[in-house]
DNA sequence: AATGAATGAGTATTCATTCAT
DNA sequence: GATGAATGAATACTCATTCAT
């Protein structure tokens, strides 16, 4: 019963607050072990609040994690140099990600449900096919000019993209204590590797790193 | 009530039957989704009869996550040739992995428990981390001769367990639909070349592949 | 609040939509499966303004049937005709009922929450004991008379309110497709024929009919 | 999840006591003011185990109403005389129908959940239907041999079902303190009276009585 | 008058686990 | 070993009502 409800100012407020907190907490115990109360009490509001804002605990994760989808493509579309040649696309796109991943950390491990939480895996796999897809037509293109070893581009796809993910999921759960920003090299570093067709290429891309 | 029981020979029946009955469902709804009720039904028994083998749902998992691993180590130890170089064997690991990851899909896909239900994460990441130790003492014996770019072994080696585990995921989940042995054909390039220092061995290292 | 407030004549349509809007849910749902959300939807309302207008739900109910209540006495009084003898009164005043019950359908099916809903059963039977009182003492001069059959008013009484009560409820409910004055035609009949102490006065009370 | 499941008789003595229990609870204060709670602790047992015997609160109440239908109409038909002529079984049919509902007035009293709670309206209606059509069955013979006044037989039917209904419904909730036989007579003489096409018939049937 | 926000008591239902037979 | 019965803590969600603006 929250369909297109105006929300005052305050409401906003409340309405992110609540979002804010659900993602603390669904980052630090997981969707499951997180009930409506703990997340209503981290926000220091009522119970039915909580209902007055989101249909139900599903439909607030399904907004978080559309925020958080959103806000990392537009990470990833901002780290990318649409003039710059695939390879160099690619790894902007990893590092993006990887740094995007490492700062906001609550966020993306929500994205991790795809893999337990049957009920939302149809949705979050969506998400991921389109990201997935996205660099698949970049890999085409490298693959095209020569640049990128000749793999099946949807293929390759999935490595760029796992690869990325792991090592957000390794960071986050506090196995690689390197800072972002090191991170996001080395990843570059191993997808650019991984996918070039010629060592002098990958050099070349690599180089271009410090411009 | 289940310490260490003997269990005639029909009862070892009935015990395999819960465990496997409860990977298949695990890896379709996930562990949370997943009733003790559901598990009895679909073996056929009493709920009751449940208590007798097990001490409970999270030891039925444990178990099948440390019967899952052996076997995946045991898996690995076969494919992979002490004698050769680093990385033919990273190569050969990663390679039987991803088989054994296609052919148990049910039961691997439990690891992937690490990610979410936070009850078991600490002891789920013991495995991936000793998994990992063993793929960076072979990163570090290539480093050390100059086989394998100088990264961080250790860095590295997430790389090698994480891309694995990825194309895993996405084969078990249906968004790759090559037979497992083109997978792990392509999951055994995309790790070389990652980790080759220089074009020349990865090629080496991937010709040897057909002996 | 909202003892005697004076209300502006726009505060009197909003009031009376949020009577029509109630009435008409209550018919359709009943009084439980009825939210004040629901209503104040309905009449295109904030929700904290229904408390404005009415002390609460319970307030809004008693309203309608209390308003219900006079209008159906009312028309009640204006068909029977005073001068008549007995069964002719019994009939005018059934035949009112039915047609009163067919036009208000919404308003009338209030009444019914006698059956159910514990809160309002002494309040409701008040008024039905009353309608009942009225029947019995009309029975009784008949009674007196000769032309109605001897039995216990009171019980009898309870026939006839009962009677129109029912064929109220199956046409309101659509299971009568018969226009409101057949069936008022056929009720008065029906409760004729079952008072009548002899057939030829049943005969004249009916053919007393088209007058 | 209480599909056919077998029940020993323990378990069946279980069942029937909750079934018992609510409807007493059901009958004294209404469906909806009923809890899940409140039936169990009449029974004297965990909440838990209602939900072992019942699919939920709903199921539980369509069980009771089925029973209870099932149960009339094996009173009625034990009651009436094949063999009799129509206006016989119909006094026969209402007379038992208001002594039933007089012993098993808890049971009953659910069936006015018809009027209220909408949710029940549709399967309840078809009850009252199937009964509606035996009488109408029945009208239709007599007002073909002529002893039972023109009219429609299923309009005609109503009248019968809805004063045996009502007058259920006054003496369940105390505001007609005859006792069930006295009463029963008293209906029985009242839709006959209502019906019959002649006086002398009237008389013949209501003088059968004593038989 | 009017609105959207906030409250919190109340309730159905689930499910792992234990028990009696 | 095996079964069905029993337990009760835990939790999502509803909704009448009140509040601040």
């Amino acid at each position: 019963m929250t369909e297109d409800r105006r929300l005052t100012s305050q409401g906003q407020e409340r309405k992110q607050q609540l979002l804010d907190q659900a993602a603390i907490l669904f980052a630090e115990r997981g969707y499951a072990e997180t009930r409506v109360l703990d997340i209503v009490q981290a926000a220091g509001v009522a119970k039915g609040l909580f209902y007055w804002y989101f249909e139900n605990k599903e439909a607030l994760f399904r907004d978080l994690v559309e925020l958080n989808r959103l806000n990392l493509r537009r990470a990833q579309a901002e780290a990318i140099d649409l003039e710059a040649e695939p390879l160099v696309r690619i790894r902007q796109g990893a590092e993006a990600s990887v740094r995007y991943m490492a700062q906001y950390a609550n966020f993306f491990s929500l994205l991790e449900v795809e893999n337990l939480e049957k009920q939302f895996a149809d949705e979050l796999r969506k998400g991921t096919q389109i990201h997935t897809a996205d660099v698949a037509a970049i890999i085409r293109a490298g693959v095209a000019d020569g640049t990128i070893r000749d793999e099946d581009p949807e293929v390759a796809a999935y490595g760029v993209v796992g690869t990325v993910g792991y090592y957000g999921h390794f960071h986050r759960t506090g196995r690689l204590d390197l800072d972002p920003d090191e991170l996001a090299a080395f990843v570059g570093r191993f997808v650019v590797c991984a996918l070039a067709s010629d060592e002098s290429i990958a050099r070349r891309v690599l180089a271009a790193r410090r411009s």
